[in-house]
DNA sequence: TTGGTCTTCAACCAAGTGGTTGACAACGGC
DNA sequence: GCCGTTGTCAACCACTTGGTTGAAGACCAA
């Protein structure tokens, strides 16, 4: 039910096999079943989540005899990236003017109200 | 069973209803009703979806009497661009080496050779 | 042709997701 | 206190998802 590409491409890196084989193309071609030799999982899972990446426009795939070497397709993500920068940078506009205007109330003496910043894990 | 917070991250924004609520934050905090407001699903609905993106670390809520209001964090979004930054980068270079080998083999005369080399190739 | 290798397809299953409705908690206004 | 507003919680439902196993397609080698 995920119409949209972007929304295809978002779901497909939610996952943390799927985000370790992009990881793995980054370095090169692979074909599904040397995708597939570091999980503890059966080949067709695997190729399932190459079906899920390819259908993001993420990976594709050619013809070598049997085998189907997997190819990262760079350009998908800056698709992300826009999406990502668009948002960040209005968010973070905000934050500023927010910050300037904090800095004003407190040249009139009020205090500043707490801040609750996020801590983060790369996969 | 989305542990880690880089794919809580992608999986709250595989959903239009979701990045178009994050859009919406972008331009300023709102309440759940203001967010809800757009969408022909109950409020309820929204909520949940509210409370997959403070899950994720995207939006944090305070208290204001009955409302909520909702506030986009925008640090979060750098844990996504470093992620998508690193591989791209790669797949980038390795496309770029690529690039100059086929300009090699064009420059020999030789035909192109189908190539499905183990990791660490592209020397 | 036969057999082995690599990969996908099909059917199935448990768990997760996005939606619903109903109940209820928390708060301000009267 | 009582009512209206705002938002969440709980239970439920249809559908998706990530996994499995078994069968089959595509190809090379003998």
């Amino acid at each position: 039910m995920v119409h949209d590409q972007l929304s295809r491409v978002f779901a497909a890196l939610a996952d943390t096999t799927r985000r370790d084989m992009v990881a793995r193309l980054a370095m090169g071609d692979a074909t599904v079943g040397e995708l597939a030799d570091p999980y503890d999982v059966s080949v067709q899972a695997v190729s399932k989540h190459i079906k899920v990446l390819t259908d993001a426009g993420l990976v594709s795939q050619r013809r070598d005899a049997q085998r189907r070497p997997c190819h990262l397709e760079a350009e998908v993500f800056d698709l992300m990236t826009k999406w990502i920068e668009l948002y960040r940078q209005r968010a973070q506009e905000r934050f500023e003017r927010l910050d300037a205007v904090l800095a004003e109330i407190r040249g009139n003496g009020e205090p500043t109200p707490a801040r609750h910043p996020q801590q983060g894990a790369a996969s």
